[in-house]
DNA sequence: AAGCCGATCAACCGCAATGTT
DNA sequence: CAACATTGCGGTTGATCGGCT
């Protein structure tokens, strides 16, 4: 069967668009209307593909479109929303006025997902880096013990407690005990008792959305969270922001609190190199 | 001054979802 | 209901720019 293509190939220009090209698809859309992208191209006297003038006028000539640079509030709401929606960035991009979901892209990749790399935050599980905890000291020991058994051993003595207890509040009950990581299911002391935060490639929205069954295990950690962390701010609505069905409250709490207050900042120095240890 | 390199972002591509006939 | 057309989406690419050597 295969596809027809989207447009003639033929004669259809591509590359970066003129300030003539603009305007005409700006003065057919005003006149006409968007829609029927198929045709507009040949009726507006455009040698573009209509998907590309499609792309053009939604992501870029639009009146409605804010441009210049994101406000601090903006950036908050987009990392509340990817840790609910994952890479849904129309989604996203819905709750954001006037921004597009290529921009939001663009901007997730290019600034807050290495800002959240910094700061030791997973930016696909929207969970601290656990892995990376005290890693020099970690480094040290192994370039200290003479094989990996005894590095595991050091381990649980290397790692903050704090944290890992903080790790232990932040894990759904089920996932904690299933504890995947042999490692520290044997080397680790019963109180600190942690795995690693997993390094899933997994969309975020599967786990988000949790089971029949799973919800009701995420309420009692998330609620003895909630008594414990401070209040969200007042001017960030997540009411308004966060109201699809499956996302969780509590959790967004907790990750309103890990991103918008550096509670999870856990300060690596500035000339650690985290994109070495990024999964991609 | 020239070359290199990383950051940024507009634009493209392929596929999926949805609409229409 | 199937086939085809259209639209929407997310990942990726590549042009451009500024900083650094």
């Amino acid at each position: 069967m295969g596809r027809s293509p989207c447009c003639d190939k033929n004669g259809v220009k591509k590359g970066p668009w003129t300030p003539e090209e603009d305007q005409k698809l700006i003065d057919y859309i005003r006149f006409h209307g968007p829609g029927n992208w198929r045709i507009l191209p040949k009726n507006a006297g455009l040698q573009r593909c209509g998907k590309s003038c499609r792309l053009r006028w939604t992501n870029y000539l639009r009146p409605d479109i804010k441009r210049g640079r994101f406000t601090f509030e903006e950036e908050e709401s987009i990392i509340q929303l990817h840790s609910v929606m994952g890479n849904k960035w129309s989604a996203i991009a819905a709750r954001l006025p006037g921004r597009t979901d290529n921009e939001i892209k663009n901007y997730w990749n290019t600034h807050i997902r290495k800002r959240l790399v910094r700061s030791g935050i997973d930016p696909v599980t929207h969970s601290p880096r656990l892995d990376l905890l005290d890693l020099s000291s970690l480094l040290a020991a192994i370039f200290n013990q003479p094989n990996l058994a005894s590095v595991a051993t050091h381990a649980s003595s290397l790692l903050n407690p704090d944290i890992l207890r903080l790790a232990s509040l932040l894990m759904p009950p089920q996932q904690a005990l299933q504890n995947p990581n042999p490692f520290y299911a044997s080397n680790l002391d019963q109180e600190l008792q942690t795995p690693v935060t997993s390094v899933s490639s997994q969309p975020q929205t599967e786990s988000i959305t949790p089971t029949d069954n799973e919800t009701s295990s995420f309420k009692p950690v998330n609620a003895t969270l909630d008594e414990s962390l401070p209040p969200l701010k007042d001017n960030l609505d997540l009411d308004s922001l966060l109201s699809t069905p499956n996302s969780s409250p509590q959790q967004n709490s907790i990750d309103a609190e890990a991103n918008s207050s550096g509670f999870f900042d856990f300060g690596f120095p500035d000339n650690f190199i985290f994109d070495d240890f990024m999964f991609t």
